[in-house]
DNA sequence: ATCGATGCAAAAACTTTGCATCGGT
DNA sequence: ACCGATGCAAAGTTTTTGCATCGAT
């Protein structure tokens, strides 16, 4: 049976001399409602709309904790505003992102680890983690794209 | 024979109707001078040292161009902030970041490329580009980091 | 002469921080 | 009771935009 992250956050703050308070109890159980990638200012207005109210500034740290914590992880999507997705407990994940649609899909990619560790190795770097995006048009949208496509 | 880079992008801003000036001569220059990855503020200082003025808006806007232009790509190395590097006519790289001092080393990745290819087409989607990024931390920062290390 | 380009400063978007107050432990 | 956490608003960063003027074609 597997240890609710509740709990592994409630550990691993009290390692840290943090407190566990009813804002980060909401706020991961809003993250771990998030089915796929999610930003900040998604959680805080779908807290908003569950009637959670919770200040922007709180999430924000409370984001870094979980990243800390290994429960969340940063991606790398584009440069303006960070992604997060669920992290615990899984294999590192790349991901293919439509430039049309902003749609992100992810990608199990097992093999990339080793290719990882290899590199690292090479270059006398500790492994610290990596990322794999991959840039394409979704089908619908190459499809929009290309006169010559008949669709019938 | 080469065709210089300057002329490519005189050819590119011509056919999309927009004029080759001073000022993007300049920051094409100053772009073609740099060795490694580079940001929009890098750039700004550099040309201002340079005794060249030219404004940030003209900066943002001109890397736009280059980037429409394949001569730049945008890297993801973090969410904060743009990271650019020369990319016309290079096969795309892969690159190794220290999470400790933030140099970025570029490895090449030639593999990268059909995998990419290959993950679109299970998907239908038509590939556009990818990025790998891989986080470690550089030999003397672990060694550091390591009070068990010898240094003798 | 036209119409895009520039510089400046203001605005925007995202994230962080200072401070008084609140609340876990 | 202590000391971290919260909310708010202000500040910080990076990037974008409006506008009057400049300049390439």
């Amino acid at each position: 049976m597997i240890e609710p992250l509740c709990a592994i956050f409630r550990r691993f703050l009290k390692r840290q001399g943090l407190k566990f308070t009813g804002e980060r109890a909401k706020i991961l159980d809003t993250v771990l409602a998030q089915e796929e990638v999610f930003e900040a200012d998604q959680l805080l207005s779908e807290m908003r709309q569950g009637g959670h109210r919770v200040s922007k500034a709180t999430i924000y740290r409370t984001l870094k904790h979980l990243q800390d914590a290994k429960i969340i992880t940063e991606l790398l999507i584009d440069s303006k505003q960070a992604h997060y997705e669920l992290s615990f407990g899984r294999k590192p994940k790349g991901h293919l992102v439509c430039v049309e649609t902003g749609r992100i899909t992810e990608i199990p990619s097992p093999w990339l680890e080793p290719v990882r560790d290899r590199i690292c190795r090479e270059h006398g770097y500790d492994p610290v983690s990596h990322r794999f995006v991959i840039y394409g048009i979704s089908p619908s949208e190459s499809r929009a794209d290309d006169p010559a496509a008949q669709d019938d």
